[in-house]
DNA sequence: CTGTTAGCGCTTTCAG
DNA sequence: CTGAAAGCGCTAACAG
């Protein structure tokens, strides 16, 4: 790999001048920045990544903590990352995944950080500047950064709109406990129901797959619960509610209305009957929060949260 | 943050001690790697990545070229990628993701690169330690190192498989034809394929979703082709494919026999009825690709080709 | 066994 | 307008 060196050899002129005529840090001749451009490309020069931020002290890296402990991630946090990485090859950053299971001993001296999916017990705080993906728990929430979903509202909004459908009995298949934003919609639900409703909430167990848990929990409560309605996390998860449902001769929506809330698989119009899911908006998502802290390493101001508004779309496993 | 020079005076040795402490370069007495490591936990120093590098020219960053142009990962690429991940870190090793559309003009010196889903355009060299995931194009096939699903054999006994069950006709609806995978198949494919088969073969052409194309091309064949037996590409055509049944009243796998190729949903059993499907072996293709770069990094001799075996899986779409 | 010192490739004053 | 030189934080000979 050729040097700065070179390229000034080649050119004729002093190493600092070839620095100015790549960065358009000092005004340089018309000549000279000829000459310089094209040794550069004579020798193919690029100015190696390394030496310049040693010597600047800015890496142009946004680090990005996956929570899983297995480097993991599912098709929800794969979407986001997919318009974040959108937004940092459009703003010149690069991305790098860093699995929060290594303790590394040296430091990669990341610009700035997001962090995914937080948990109730994620109460740590962090040096570099951050935002997290979703709501951070009550104990750093104060003096964090955040983009998350309207998670309670549309929850809210979303039962209430189911309770004017049930007829016997309503369950929502909710993610995991430890994730603020489970907790988020628990409330949401929770606030909408009324005194006579018949609920149930239940939350995923990570011990099997999602389809798979939905489809188990389906089949323990179907014969004592009377549900007629069911909320389930995502569309894998409705999958195994179809499974059930197609096993034991269930009329999606007649004899069991379903919704999912996550459309990760892009698929809903391939559900017979049709799936209705809450659209999580992901790819917008994904851009604010790059888009905001890109900022936040420039030092411009941005707001503390934002909020992504999400949209219920019904469709032929509600009517 | 502290510098390797502050751990130094306050532990009351010199720079290179401290180094040699950390690096275990050098046999240092107990008592002064207690003192350095004691001064090291005080400053809470963690050494300069970038410093680092620039002296020792390593940087224990992988980097894995996405073909997309628009930096979206399809399922395959995902579960492929979670595996390199796991390698990576147990290997510490960083992951950056590298978008091609981006073209910078400062240099990331990684150690290693993963490259994805060659092209059959796909000519050019490049001077870092590479491996393919998928076979390269005939042009750098010879100088390349890749490692690769064997598609041409799977798929040549998928069709021989089919073809003692086929009736009337058998269409493959292939991934998109500048991929040197589809090559493959499509070769196996044709292998298999005997004087008297009524077969069709169609490339995906990327314009709409793979659900809705497998459903389009479906529904224009059909009435005129009589056909009975179809492979797709994946299980998001397979979705297509169940809608245009359901819609038909076609019943599966008696008017319509389907099999997908690659499993990206891990639903099939969440299909009704359970789709059959190849398994690819992300996990294993990924472990390999990592395992094997990080081998080439540090000079230890690979093959230049490695093959991961296919699966065949059976279920109720087929029997 | 420990310290001195010369780089790694680049940026950035500061003189000319 | 251009060049010389110091320095970013670390490693790795080489002396001692």
């Amino acid at each position: 790999m050729a040097t700065i060196n070179d390229v000034a050899k080649l050119a004729g002129v002093s190493k600092s001048t070839v620095s100015h005529v790549f960065n358009n840090t000092k005004f340089t001749s018309d000549g000279v920045k000829r000459r310089v451009l094209a040794a550069a490309k004579e020798l193919n020069y690029k100015s190696n990544y390394y030496a310049k931020t040693l010597a600047t002290n800015q890496s142009q890296v946004i680090g990005i903590q996956l929570d899983s402990p297995t480097g993991s991630l599912d098709m929800f946090q794969q979407k986001v990352i997919n318009s974040i990485l959108k937004i940092c090859t459009e703003k010149e950053y690069y991305l790098l995944l860093m699995p929060n299971f290594s303790e590394r001993h040296d430091y990669f001296p990341i610009d700035g950080l997001i962090l995914m999916n937080p948990k109730i017990q994620d109460t740590q705080a962090v040096e570099t500047p951050h935002i997290w993906l979703g709501r951070p728990s009550q104990a750093i929430i104060d003096t964090s950064y955040y983009v998350d979903n309207d998670n309670q509202a549309m929850m809210k909004q979303l039962t209430q709109l189911l309770l004017t459908k049930v007829k016997t009995g309503i369950l929502f298949i909710n993610a995991a406990d430890d994730m603020t934003v489970s907790q988020d919609r628990e409330k949401g639900f929770r606030e909408a129901l009324t005194d006579d409703t018949n609920y149930y909430h239940i939350n995923y167990n990570r011990q099997i797959s999602q389809a798979a848990f939905a489809y188990e929990v389906l089949n323990n409560m179907w014969p004592t619960h009377n549900l007629d309605t069911i909320i389930v996390d995502n569309d894998v998860m409705a999958q195994g509610v179809y499974k059930f449902a197609t096993e034991n001769q269930l009329n999606i929506p007649a004899d069991l209305a379903v919704i999912a809330i996550s459309e990760s698989l892009e698929a809903s119009e391939f559900f017979s009957p049709t799936l209705s899911c809450v659209d999580l908006k992901e790819a917008q998502l994904g851009e604010t929060i790059a888009t905001n802290l890109i900022h936040l390493i420039n030092d411009v101001k941005i707001p503390k949260q934002a909020t992504i508004t999400t949209d219920i779309k019904i469709k032929d496993s509600l009517r």
